[in-house]
DNA sequence: ATTAGTGCAAAAACTTTGCAATAGC
DNA sequence: GCTATTGCAAAGTTTTTGCACTAAT
């Protein structure tokens, strides 16, 4: 894995200290966070880091590819992991939980859908009921 | 197909006015239209009608299967034909097309995953380039 | 020196809520 | 008649924007 500066280099960004703390902060949270829930967990650590900044900055990770969009539901999610997996969804809670691609029985995507649709990839998502919410429990 | 009227009713739900007009809306528009663009639509063959309303009656479609959510975009987007299919979002403009299942080459999800996850569907997106978006043309 | 990026505050966009009036059952 | 549903207006949430300041190249 390449240093964290070195990618938002090569992604045409310059380093910054908001960038490089959402970066990692991206790589540590795998379960899929808000710009918010982001927020909330840097601020702390970086008391002048503004919500906005937060916005922009996943907005240029996600242009850049350097993050992935998520949308299980209104809010703007980012998965950081931007290798092959999908997402299964707990329709009881909404939480986003990984699933590692070859679960899935294809690997490849076809390479033209009609009318002219070249693809470049896709990515699958399941209905699911989790554990927590199947055993009686509803949301955490 | 069943009568609008009685779909409504197998769901559940009264037979209003805004409800057919939403419903036989929903099955008109393939484009995967917003609230806001469903309001706007309707609005004028139905001056009375209100975005709220609009809102409180997908709620009710969704919650009783009548349609399902796409989540290209941080809006509220709905798909009126509940049967198996795929999307695919065109990375260029954002517009939706809807895929047959049988291009996915998968049929059946597994029926569980990792972490007790009980999978009860599925869906699929593609990430695509539509035909105008290639042919030099940015969005619609 | 240049120009991208930040942080603030204000605005916009989208969605939900409370409630009195209305209409379906 | 009882209750779900509607439509309005108001409030809530989430995201975007403008701009002066700061920092990366």
């Amino acid at each position: 894995m390449l240093q964290r500066a070195e990618r938002l280099r090569q992604a045409g960004l310059r380093v910054t200290a908001p960038r490089l703390a959402i970066l990692a902060a991206l790589e540590a949270d795998r379960t899929h966070p808000t710009a918010e829930q982001l927020f909330d967990t840097l601020r702390r650590a970086h008391p002048s880091l503004s919500l906005s900044t937060v916005y922009k900055t996943l907005e240029s990770f996600l242009s850049t590819g350097l993050c992935r969009r998520i949308n299980s539901d209104g809010s703007l999610r980012v998965d950081g992991t931007t290798h092959d997996h999908d997402h299964a969804v707990c329709r009881g809670c909404g939480r986003v939980f990984d699933v590692d691609r070859r679960h899935a029985g294809v690997t490849e995507p076809p390479a033209k859908l009609p009318h002219g649709l070249a693809v470049s990839g896709f990515r699958i998502e399941y209905d699911v009921i989790c554990a927590s919410c199947r055993g009686g429990g509803g949301a955490p």
